[in-house]
DNA sequence: ATCTATTAATAAAC
DNA sequence: TGTTTATTAATAGAT
């Protein structure tokens, strides 16, 4: 079509080839549109001239990420895949690895242990026992600092009281004039007191072994 | 071009834009083959119809992934981030709840306690001791199999004692002359025994129940 | 870019 | 779907 015939082979000539390009380019979008609007279809064009300069052609109201991503569906998912294997196995790693700390969790809670042997079942015997023997050992430690604690306020207040006694005021609803009390000149607790004192219950176990 | 001029807008006659569809869809390709042929282009085109089936055509010696990755560089990097995004989301969402998994069952190991408060502490105890209950419990269950079987096959040698007794033959090394015991004459044991009895042990914790 | 002779594409009919 | 054909559309080469 045009004043003669040609070939379908590479053009040697750069400005023909340049010509054309932009003439064919042109038409094949052209054609992409067309299609697209007369026959209801969604189209992609993505060009490259030989210069690496880009054009794209995609059909209204659709983004080619859309239709890429259907054209991904359809080739079996093989287009993301290799763009992000790395991202998909480490996806699997962690799943997989998430997959057997589940059942561990689960296996030291005491659920899904139908299917366990009995070796298995001592290992997770031991390990319970284990964990449970370094807990109370932790309730222990934090018993005793309370113990601790309990017995230095007392010994705190009888300092106080003590003092009270010396200046004369009774024990009984005693404040200062300015309503300040007279700890800040008492001993300082432990400082780092690492649990919230006010909140404490004494659990019965702890209490059975004292 | 063809027999009458036509509008560019969408056919409404279905099994005409199904005709016009494909015709044109060949068209679009064999342009796109002679656009990457005469100007070296690399092209890429796909087309979905209205029926939702996919063609595609790809330049030469390129892969569609390849043309698609030159358009995601030009195209400012958009193209695979939303894919990465949620990729990348997906992996910290998996690596927060495997992160927490560690943290429980490093807790459950009695490890890493130190900063726990009391009453996480007693929260770690009744999971540990329900755990250790379960299992318990379990180990039990295989401890009472394992001794109604031992009492089945006491049964089971006293019965094989009286009938070799029986026959006049005695107990010590007794075989029948073709070398096969007469077991397969006597009632069988447990079909579903769960566990491989030969390799068991009996630990102490469960000894100390009975 | 624009023009135009010519080829190519295709709408309608089968 | 595939073929035919009248007609329009695209475009090669010239300007």
């Amino acid at each position: 079509m045009g004043r003669g015939k040609i070939e379908i082979k590479r053009i040697e000539n750069i400005s023909n080839r340049q010509v054309t390009y932009s003439k064919r380019r042109n038409g094949l979008i052209k054609k992409a549109k067309e299609i697209s609007v007369l026959c209801d279809a969604q189209v992609s064009v993505v060009i490259f001239g030989s210069s690496g300069k880009m054009h794209e052609y995609c059909s209204p109201s659709t983004k080619l990420v859309d239709i890429l991503d259907k054209y991904h569906r359809h080739s079996g998912n093989k287009l993301w895949d290799a763009k992000h294997e790395n991202l998909n196995s480490e996806i699997d790693r962690i799943k997989k690895e998430n997959d057997s700390m589940q059942i561990e969790l689960r296996h030291l809670r005491g659920e899904d242990i139908t299917s366990l042997r009995h070796k298995e079942l001592m290992v997770l015997e031991e390990a319970l026992d284990n964990g449970l023997a370094s807990i109370r050992d932790k309730e222990m430690e934090v018993y005793k600092i309370m113990k601790k604690n309990e017995k230095l306020m007392e010994e705190d207040n009888e300092h106080l009281k003590y003092m009270l006694h010396q200046q004369g005021i009774d024990m009984d609803g005693g404040e200062m004039e300015n309503g300040y009390h007279h700890h800040h000149q008492v001993r300082e607790y432990q400082p780092q007191m690492p649990f919230a004192f006010h909140n404490l219950q004494i659990q019965p176990n702890l209490q059975e072994r004292f």
